[in-house]
DNA sequence: CACTATACATACGCTGTGTATGTCAGGAGG
DNA sequence: CCTCCTGACATACACAGCGTATGTATAGTG
């Protein structure tokens, strides 16, 4: 049944999303074939290369989508808090609680770096998360020549600790020892 | 000619981890085939596959010889230094010189966790560097029930520096900027 | 000096991506 | 109300690449 209206068009690009998130989550990017994800959502690969381009486009999709939500609980934690120094704890620990569940963390940490590539990652992280650990940093006092530098380095902290928590998911007081090595971390550095 | 003597049969296999570790790093997992591997090193895909079972086997000895490497690098620092506090620091530098190479850094830190799993990837880097940090900065008096937590952020603010500087290959400044971030976050930790 | 196991080469099937082509309905213009 | 065009898919096909089964010749072994 070809041509659906343009809402229904959206919502069917929509539920590709969904599934493709669950299915690569799930199995891996590699694992995942572009048919089973066309199958699950009622369609044929057909749909997926109209609206997503490639395999490739399709988990990009998927990774933007997934950022944009731990970036919105983050920015939100963030605002909260008031206080340079607060609200840099505040959205570092928002966000090592957002992207620390079993699907986000596989998709985001582990697989679209190799996916996509290391540097549109980074790009697609500093513009969602980074920004704003790099901007809290600033208000912290950070000094200015090590800013970029000690934004990368924390972040990368901060996904580790979150592949952590999930690797050790059940293990009781995991989750607590990494926000606790973090604050000694985020402590460093604002002196 | 099949059947060589058994010396130069451990040297093509010799041989095609480092043929195979340059693809990879050149192009990524993904895009080398095997048959590229096989031809580089004068054989046919039949002795890739005889000797290491499999594309992802072929990479997982890649990924051992590396880790290998950097782990003797950084072993020789830090047995250089004397005190814990300086092996703790002589050590983490070390790491970062050592592994900042783009072949190193793309194969360690990019694709490795995605093609033979997080959790394996962490193991073998475990075995290889991480015991040494973790060994370090029990020395240099962090509590134990962060021990585990903090080696992790550490190793991932590392990864993550050594990936932020090979980005940044020719920007002056860049390498030495990560190695003052990462002593500021080091200070942290031994207090 | 057979004989077996090793170190490959060759041949083949199968899965999965991408692309080219077909098809049918919604909506804009007359 | 009819037409035409374009968007939203489905279908069919070519091709790359992995894995496996099978063949083969030699180096060691008794």
């Amino acid at each position: 049944m070809p041509r659906a209206t343009a809402e229904a068009a959206a919502e069917t690009a929509r539920r590709l999303v969904e599934i493709a998130a669950d299915l690569f989550a799930e199995r891996g990017y590699a694992a995942v074939a572009l048919d089973d994800v066309a199958t699950a959502g009622g369609v044929t690969r057909g749909a997926v290369y109209h609206h997503y381009g490639s395999k490739k486009g399709l988990f990009r999709a998927v990774t933007a989508h997934l950022q944009q939500q731990v970036a919105a609980t983050l920015v939100a934690a963030a605002g909260a808090a008031d206080g340079p120094h607060d609200r840099l704890r505040a959205g570092s620990h928002a966000f090592l609680d957002a992207v620390t569940s079993p699907r986000t963390v596989r998709i985001l940490l582990v697989d679209a770096p190799a996916v996509i590539g290391w540097q549109e990652w980074r790009a697609l992280d500093a513009d969602s998360s980074a920004v704003h650990l790099r901007e809290a940093l600033a208000e912290a006092g950070v000094a200015p020549e090590l800013l970029d530098a000690l934004t990368a380095q924390l972040s990368g902290a901060m996904n580790e600790a979150a592949l952590w928590i999930v690797d050790r998911d059940g293990e009781p007081g995991a989750r607590e020892a990494a926000h606790r090595a973090l604050d000694v971390l985020l402590e460093a550095v604002t002196g």
